[in-house]
DNA sequence: TTGTATGCGTTATCAG
DNA sequence: CTGATAACGCATACAA
């Protein structure tokens, strides 16, 4: 619609210049505290006949209010700053959308920045971030292995100067983290598998160093083990789609063997791998059993099903804000449930 | 690795508060202008002396540069503002992906925010990111139909004080766009549909007023029309997968009649249309042909795999940072190349 | 209720 | 090469 007084914006006398405060203080005919005060402040305390002059100076002008001006003269702004490693994943943006949604709530704006899962990388998106005096800073990276002491300093020192900190995904830092049991998820996976008659695995994980592939790798081992099953192959691969193929079509070439099921450390893997399977004249769920991890949308999509880790991915990142927002102990960690998904892709298995 | 000098970040001295430029240059001993200098400005101009000193206390005080200070003193920004419906769709977070790394080339931040497939809450957004003062504003909503002077308006201020925009796949608007033929492309493939033999069609489409939606539909009427196909269902639904499903569903109940081929305005759509078929088993691309629109990844993990339009969705995201920066005629639009795919979801009709 | 004056953390101009 | 100092746009304590 049109709407009502249509706002003129652009005023002419205004060149390539965005109208400031004192631009509708001086169009109102009113002091710079003022216009001030209406648009931004208590508006209570201001003379309803002046309410009305700035509004209309605002509107006539079209301004808004700058944000970093404003950040700077009150000390502190209305963003987060979201760390991901790659937006196009589900797994992420699912997250992200849970953030997003939160930050939306609580009326924050949300700065993105990828972090290729590089380490180098997230430390220095962190520091370029804290440049910005976030009210909160929300990492979902893919935690490496080996000491992240200049992490946990860059952090520190936000935290130290008031900001508020949430991991997900990667418990044991110092920090407010929401979190799953990789681990005994994908070992209660290993023992659901095991216990529906499959007898010969075989595990695709990502590189070393990525905890979350190595915790469900181990988690799905221990699992089989208990079920008193010792042998297994296990493939390392790349961190995506492409690698679960690789991987998958790797194992056809050398031979299944008699491999019955295929577990991938996440659904994007495991959908790779099935692509592998198909494109091999292979029947998922009928000749070999797939399994993944993540219960993405497209895991329901694919036929048959995918049998996977249900995790609730978009609440988490609802609950990282929250939890970030709460301010509570530092190294309190939210531990989200997780289910297992017995679909189509693992029918029993055929003795 | 631990690193060597090991920062020792948040001084005792600093209580709650982050370090400012000038704390450093105290720290220093030199003045605030030559610590600018040295941290921000061309290094060239200052002593190798105090250089050293300026850094080494930067560290030692784990000093961040406060971008919202150095915006307002600098009167413009490093960041660029996205506007996007659903993050969590893979037809955003494709694109978002591209923006983001040609933001991260240019060394800008991303900002993001989602705007519900609601013009009026998109207006809102785009006003609060005026306030950001961002050097680019991109916006990849889902244009809806009517007058849009207000986004028109609030994007004419931004660009009137010298901000850079640019939209994605909402042609017409007076602002750079980069864009694909949703009514060519569609009907490209109802004629590569028609020609391979399937002659009764149905159309699942989204609500009135989406452009995207009502371009692909009418296109896709009118390449049958061509091919001389007149009688055709169109059914209106949710603009997502669960409308897809409902769809699909809603189909089947009333009877699927002779419908040969259903086509789904987008990928999304058509994953579900496939789910509701194969939940009342039938085999889509056997018992009858599914096909969607923009090739997102999981159209490749379905089986069959989805026929559908290809969209360069990442390169999109890419294009737009590239159009917004180089500043160049308002009303340009770059069109996109698509291609039709056909995959095993439309194999040759069962005459 | 309104206006004045000062400060926020940086950059940039201008002398030294 | 370096150091005062005036902007930047806005919020706010204080005075009127």
């Amino acid at each position: 619609m049109g709407g009502k007084t249509h706002s003129n914006t652009s005023g002419p006398v205004l060149q390539g210049r965005a109208p400031t405060l004192a631009d509708v203080a001086r169009e109102a005919g009113v002091s710079l505290a003022t216009a001030s005060r209406v648009l931004n402040g208590s508006t209570r305390t201001v003379g309803k006949d002046n309410v009305t002059r700035v509004l209309r100076a605002a509107d006539k002008l079209g301004y808004a209010p700058n944000l970093s001006a404003q950040a700077t003269a009150r000390g502190s702004t209305r963003t987060v700053a979201l760390v991901v490693s790659d937006i196009a994943d589900p797994y992420f943006s699912s997250l992200a959308a849970g953030v997003l949604e939160r930050a939306e709530d609580a009326g924050l704006i949300v700065t993105m920045a990828v972090a290729d899962r590089s380490a180098g990388q997230e430390l220095r998106i962190v520091t370029t971030l804290r440049g910005h005096r976030p009210h909160v800073i929300i990492i979902a990276g893919s935690r490496l292995d080996g000491p992240q002491d200049d992490l946990i300093d860059e952090l520190g020192a936000y935290t130290a100067a008031g900001g508020r900190v949430a991991l997900i995904s990667q418990p044991g830092l110092p920090f407010p983290t929401v979190a799953i049991d990789n681990t005994g998820a994908a070992k209660d996976l290993a023992l659901a598998l095991a216990g529906r008659g499959y007898g010969r695995f075989a595990v695709i994980r990502g590189p070393d160093g990525l905890h979350t592939s190595r915790d469900r790798c181990d988690g799905f081992l221990a699992g089989l083990a208990q079920a008193g099953i010792e042998e297994e192959r296990v493939l390392v691969t790349e961190f995506s789609e492409d690698g679960g193929y690789a991987a998958g079509a790797r194992l056809i070439a050398d031979g299944l063997g008699n491999v019955e099921l295929l577990f991938a450390v996440t659904d994007v893997m495991a959908l790779g791998v099935m692509r592998a399977l198909r494109d091999a004249g292979l029947v998922p769920g009928r000749d070999i059993g797939v399994a993944g991890f993540d219960d993405i949308a497209a895991a329901m999509d694919v036929d048959p099903a995918l049998t996977t880790v249900r995790v609730p991915l978009r609440d988490m990142g609802r609950r990282a804000m929250d939890l970030a927002l709460s301010g509570t102990d530092p190294a309190e960690v939210v531990w989200m449930p997780t289910t297992c998904v017995i679909r189509g892709s693992t029918r029993d298995a055929l003795v």
